[in-house]
DNA sequence: CTTGACTCAGGACCGTGGTCCGGGGTTTAG
DNA sequence: CTAAACCCCGGACCACGGTCCTGAGTCAAG
């Protein structure tokens, strides 16, 4: 059974110590066991949780959002009711927001591939997937 | 040819007008022509510009980043240089964006499909690592 | 036992991206 | 002409998400 010191899990989840207090302060790790001097002691789970707080926050989640997201995960062992709608407008969410990249993914691909128009800003591609919003 | 006050842009791209000083001040838009009264006035490609601001800011984008697409988008007007590494560069960027935010979708959806609302919640691939937590 | 790396708590500080305020001038509808 | 609504600028202030600092205690190796 692993435990670590608050050093080796920010090592290992590549954060910062700070920011791993910072997190445990604002709710998003909990409250580690102790020893006796003090020291916090974390596990294997702690690092998962930690590593998956830092890709979603990558990602552009804010930490309100992966709050969220993490009680997603352990509200279910509390019941079911309403886990389903919320989760289900994250993903919503999610889709939009994909949706929306590709957008521009495919702005951007069209000025790589070599631009057809040759006008003013407006003309531009990455600027029509995103003005335009002759949305879904 | 259309005309507007800051106001004006700024309800058009739902932006409030102290951002759009603010975004004129850090050079995502250019400075205005102005009255003589000192009002500023803006044109429809103002328009467009800050709408393509305001909604890859909600995709998530930082503000250097925008202002890298933009930039993008104008070098091409005066060039092609260079150009289509960095372009390309960004789209890799985002296509990776994308894959994983696809990845926390599928995980998220298997979350919704094996809740039917009543019965137990289905490990999601990514929530699963991290759920069994409080009960230590 | 000493040394150096590590940890503690608390608070100050920072960059980003705005948002608000106040005292002033401008525009426009009535 | 007047009042409402708008705009100007500079600067203060804000929330978020950390990051750094200080002084003191702890741990592991030699």
């Amino acid at each position: 059974m692993s435990s670590f010191t608050i050093g080796e899990i920010a090592r290992r989840a590549e954060v910062g110590i700070d920011t791993v207090r910072y997190y445990e302060r604002n709710d998003l790790l909990p409250a580690p066991a102790r020893r006796p001097s003090g020291y916090r002691q974390y596990g294997d789970e702690d690092v998962q949780r930690l590593s998956f707080i830092r890709r979603a926050k990558d990602l552009g989640f804010t930490l309100a959002q992966i709050r969220e997201l993490l009680a997603l995960s352990t509200d279910r062992e509390r019941g079911v009711r309403g886990i389903k709608k919320r989760a289900q407008e994250r993903l919503d969410d999610l889709d939009l927001r994909i949706h929306e990249m590709q957008r521009v993914r495919s702005g951007l691909q069209a000025l790589v591939d070599g631009c057809p128009g040759h006008g003013k800003l407006l003309a531009c591609p990455i600027l029509g997937a995103l003005t335009r919003k002759e949305n879904a």
